[in-house]
DNA sequence: CCCACCCGCTAGTGTAGACTAATATCGAAG
DNA sequence: CTTCGATATTAGTCTACACTAGCGGGTGGG
């Protein structure tokens, strides 16, 4: 079947499989197949089959250590996906007022059905954003997760910061993110810690109207810009 | 694999076999295997192998003649589908600014990404639509296709009309939706029958602003209300 | 030191949905 | 009447993507 050029048209299932290794990969995340495969909600041998046809489609290398890396066209790939992921949820959530929450469960399935001629036309709907509702920056907009951002773990009692980005694996628990938007934390929001106690691994983070309590390794996906 | 309650969640290739069987069964058109393979552009035993499945689930039942007909859930399904696709191309054209042509080709793939949830919005963004761009009634809005609306093809020279409905299989032909945009043939535009020539199988056309000619069987799937 | 757990990886299975090649049937047209 | 064209139908193949079962290798905690 002769493509128009040479596009690649990668599945539905392959677009979520870059979308997820992008994501790892950018916030800094060891990308292992075990872990697509919670991701995915598929059973290990199945997220490991799809890599390998990633592999050989060149999307992407794995390593000694088995880490996946993205390769050059893969990326490239990935970045559309992405892109076309967080301006649905953009979309979703300033023009068709959808919850915060929300947004990202129903741009799972809304993000299919975006062509390059809608997504043309929803950007300039929207007025070029650079980030999605949860703070992810979007490709193409030269928008990039700031160096200076910390984990919300790395915070003592007594620091005040601002949310800044929710990691997309977190968004994949519906629950917890209908918890944090109930209780506020989201990007753009003043913090302050209240305390931090290693050894039961919570965190208890004033916000403006209450305190809200955290395990450790979800607030080590939650980045805050430090204030003061 | 547990549903929500006892959902169906048709694949997208069955999506749109039915909504393909709803539109020929609703125009009125016999719906056999062949006819849907040329509208889905697969091979004749690949639609064969689909409606075998269709059936199994329960979804269309075929006749000694080999028709296709919706079961009660299957219309269901259809008419849900189909609602989709509709409100798709209004969206597209009315909200996105999309040709009148190119909706319907985009509402193709757009169609996938909606969910109810989003539906609803949409529906309330776009105040309650009942007919997509091209005329046809979008189920769910009590809308239907006006028994009082001939085939263009029956008209005589000098017969005027209104147009109304183009045929939802001749949206397939893309080129054909382009040429009927560029010289207003759409839903609401009046015009005047010049010549109908059954011989030669063209019928000659007065739009507001020029003439023009369409096969008769073209002119067939396009319904019109006579004037005076 | 060993056991348990996580991970990579193989093998085997099933379903959807596409294809080709070929046969069967039937109606219409020569 | 026979042949041609459209249609239905079977058989066989292929790929993507899911599953289960199970093996082997490393690593960290008892």
């Amino acid at each position: 079947m002769p493509d128009n050029g040479n596009e690649i048209m990668p599945s539905s299932t392959i677009e979520d499989y870059l979308q997820s290794i992008y994501s790892l990969e950018t916030e800094g995340e060891r990308v292992i197949s075990a872990r697509l495969a919670r991701w995915m909600r598929v059973k290990p041998p199945t997220a490991w089959a799809t890599v390998r046809r990633m592999e050989r489609d060149g999307m992407v290398k794995l390593d000694e250590k088995k880490t996946i890396h993205l390769t050059t066209s893969g990326r490239k790939l990935a970045e559309v996906v992405a892109r076309r992921h967080r301006l649905s949820e953009r979309f979703l959530n300033d023009v068709l007022g959808l919850g915060w929450a929300e947004a990202h469960e129903e741009a799972h399935h809304f993000e299919h059905g975006i062509t390059p001629i809608i997504e043309k036309r929803i950007v300039s709907l929207l007025g070029n954003p650079k980030t999605c509702p949860h703070g992810s920056p979007i490709p193409g907009t030269g928008a990039t997760l700031s160096p200076d951002l910390v984990p919300l773990d790395t915070l003592e009692a007594g620091d005040k910061a601002t949310v800044e980005f929710i990691s997309e694996e977190l968004e994949e628990d519906l629950e917890l993110l209908r918890y944090l938007e109930r209780h506020n934390l989201k990007p753009g929001e003043p913090i302050t810690i209240r305390e931090r106690v290693a050894s039961t691994g919570v965190i208890v983070i004033g916000t403006e109207k209450e305190d809200v309590s955290l395990g450790l390794p979800v607030a080590a996906r939650i980045r805050v810009r430090p204030r003061r």
